[in-house]
Order: C-alpha cells, then structure tokens, then sequence
RNA sequence: GCCCAGGUAGCUCAGUUGGUAGAGCACGCGACUGAAAAUCGCGGUGUCGGUGGUUCGAUUCCGCCCCUGGGCA
C-alpha cells in the first residue's frame, strides 16, 4: 500500500541474510528512525558473530534496540519479547520518531499485531516436570497424557509434536484451562490499532532463493573468519536444552570443538542448517504475511528505491 | 595389458530368483500463539553407465565398450 502520510512504525521482515540490517539503517537514517530488533536470536548477549547482530560500524550512530539484552543463560521468548518491544516503541514514538522494527522472527511480528494470548505464567515446577516426562516417555506417551487432560489440544496436535505437546500440557496443568481456551480470547497485538489506521508500514524482503542460498554460505564462511569458533567456545557450559544453544552454528561448532566432527563437516552441517531455516522463513512470510508489502530485490538500492517509490511515497515530514 | 570390485535419486547406498525401483541425508511444498534460528506434517525428484543380444518383456541374464577404485605385471 502507498503511505499519504508518513507512517508511524515501520516493519521490516526478510529471511536470514536477506540484508535486512542495513535497509533498517538506511530507513532510519532518512526517516528519523530508531530500529528495534525483531530477531530471537539476537537478544542474547554472548551471541553476537554467529547471530550477525550488527556491530558498531554498522549502526552508523543509529540508536538500536533489543539486541543482546539477555543472556544465553535464560530462557527468553516471545511473550518477553512482545514485553519488552512494546515499551520501546511506545519510547520511540514518544520522541516522535519512527519505531523501525526489523528481524527475521515471523512469530514476533505476529505478537504485534496479532497479539498473543494471556496465559498466565507457568508454574515452574510444572514446566520442569512436564519436559522431563516428554523428554524421558516420548512425544507418543505425552500425547496420550493430553488426550486424557485436553482433549481439544490433543486434537490439534500432531503426536511427534512434542514441543507443542508440552506446552498444552504444562498449561493445562499450571492453568487448569486448556490452552485452546486461552487462545480463543487472545487480543490484538500493540499494533493492531496503528495498523488498522493504516500507518503501519509492513515490508517483507523476499529474494531470489538462488541468490538468498549463497549469501548464506558465505556469510557463514566470514562469521568463522570473525571468530565464531571462539564465540562458541566461550559460551558458558548451561543447559543443552536453553534456547539459545538451538542458535544456527552451535550445535555444528560445538561437534567439531569436542572432536566429534571434522571442520568441513561441521561447517556444512552449519550452511545447510541456515539453509534450511532461510527455507523455512520463506514459507512463514509467504503465506501468513500474505497482505504485507513485498519485493524479491536483493540490492539494498533497489529495495530502498522499492519503498520510497510504492510504500512511503510522500516524504514529508513528521 | 591382465585380474578383481563397482557404476541405481543431488549424495551415501539397498534392491529387483527378468514384470521399468526405495531408504537415510539433501531438496521441494506446507503448518505455526510464551523454546519459533524452535517444533511438526506431506512429497521420490530416476534414460538403474553406454550399446548390441537373448526374451512377450532387460535396470536385472550374456557380449562388447566407457568410467572409477584396488591388486598383479
């Protein structure tokens, strides 16, 4: 859509390695805009090389938002996330200038517009034990434990789903209230009013997948050479199942570091994994950002030609 | 040059006592509500090295050729 006024926040998706950080800068720095990070991996501190978090130079003096705020010692999400990024933008308008949101998370921008819905936190015990059982019993075994407790979530979910298995479980059990309830009254995201107004601008870089593939290998080739070998080495020795050890690289890394894994191996493991999640973006962005403002230019020139020319016509001011 | 072993999907291989073939990984499509760089569902994508022969029918049996390993000279 063509924007008549400027918007009031903007949303930048692409998949990994699309170029995204370097639009978001060059938006803001024409725009008056700070960038919020919209990435689940770049929000943890000790991660920086194998996340391709921006660096300093990169900023260009941009203020940036949300990147390496926790450790890789807690387990972060969406909701946390949602949180957090809320307040931020709401700062940004605040000094009126332009929330650029930008990341490769799709599920976080869902919260924003979309919203999630409010299940109270989970008692941790019941989180703990729930895992062990999925972890020690199987997914099969689990599925069955749900089809006894919640039987409308068990409908939904495929019984190899153990991620999504445990989640109703442990909500089902904390709550007392199936998680198919609590999402029945979810509410809009914060920006589904601004969005309704039409002064949110959604972008999605969808380039060539040719094109997308290589940009992945080579940039997972300069992360080794900016040191990713002795990022993952001096992750602190935390939980395997911690979500931020599930970051694409480290897995791979690890193998190879225990000696488990020849290098080149562990390096191609590494690439197809980043493929393979590049894919997966693709699809997510496709299909659930249907009605956002797309373009498959890989050049950040075009790209930016793209949006000034179809998305924000008028360059007006504030 | 001779003797073995092998040539089947993008890769590693299985298989067909002769009826045009299937696993893993890769790859493609899709789902997605507090782990989402996660998790899960669906899909076989093929001149079975080439060429003659036997046969109703050959990827399978036979001949010749080509290629790749290994051994002997």
């Amino acid at each position: 859509m063509v924007f008549p006024v400027r918007p009031k926040v903007i949303l930048l998706a692409g998949p990994t390695a699309s170029g995204k950080s370097a639009i978001a800068v060059e938006l803001a720095r024409r725009l008056d805009g700070e960038i919020v990070n919209a990435d689940s991996m770049q929000v943890y501190r000790e991660l920086s090389v194998l996340t391709a978090r921006p660096g300093e130079d990169e900023m260009l003096g941009i203020p940036h938002h949300l990147y390496g705020v926790a450790s890789v010692e807690e387990v972060f999400s969406v909701a946390l996330w949602a949180e957090a990024a809320e307040k931020v933008i709401d700062d940004i308008l605040s000094r009126d200038h332009i929330p650029i949101v930008t990341g490769g998370t799709g599920l976080y921008f869902r919260a924003l517009l979309e919203g999630l819905s409010e299940v109270p936190d989970i008692d941790a015990e019941v989180r703990t034990t729930v895992r062990h059982f999925v972890d020690k019993e199987g997914t099969v075994a689990a599925h069955a434990a749900l089809v006894r407790e919640d039987p409308v979530m068990a409908g939904r979910l495929n019984p190899a789903d153990g991620q999504r298995i445990s989640r109703a479980l442990e909500v089902v059990r904390s709550s007392g209230r199936s998680l198919a309830d609590w999402q029945s009254a979810t509410r809009p995201g914060p920006l589904a009013d601004l969005d309704k107004l039409g002064r949110v601008a959604k972008i999605l870089l969808l380039p060539p997948r040719d094109w997308l593939y290589q940009r992945c290998n080579d940039r997972f080739d300069a992360m080794l050479d900016a040191g990713a070998l002795d990022e993952v080495r001096a992750l602190p020795p935390v939980n395997q199942n911690l979500p931020a050890l599930k970051a694409l690289g480290v897995t791979p890394l690890r193998a190879h570091l225990s000696g488990e894994c020849p290098r080149d191996a562990a390096v191609e493991q590494a690439k197809t994994g980043t493929r393979q999640y590049a894919k997966r973006q693709m699809t997510w962005f496709r299909n659930q950002c249907a009605n956002w403002d797309s373009t498959n230019e890989k050049e950040s020139e075009r790209i930016l030609e793209f949006i000034f020319s179809n998305i924000i016509t008028e360059r007006l001011t504030p």
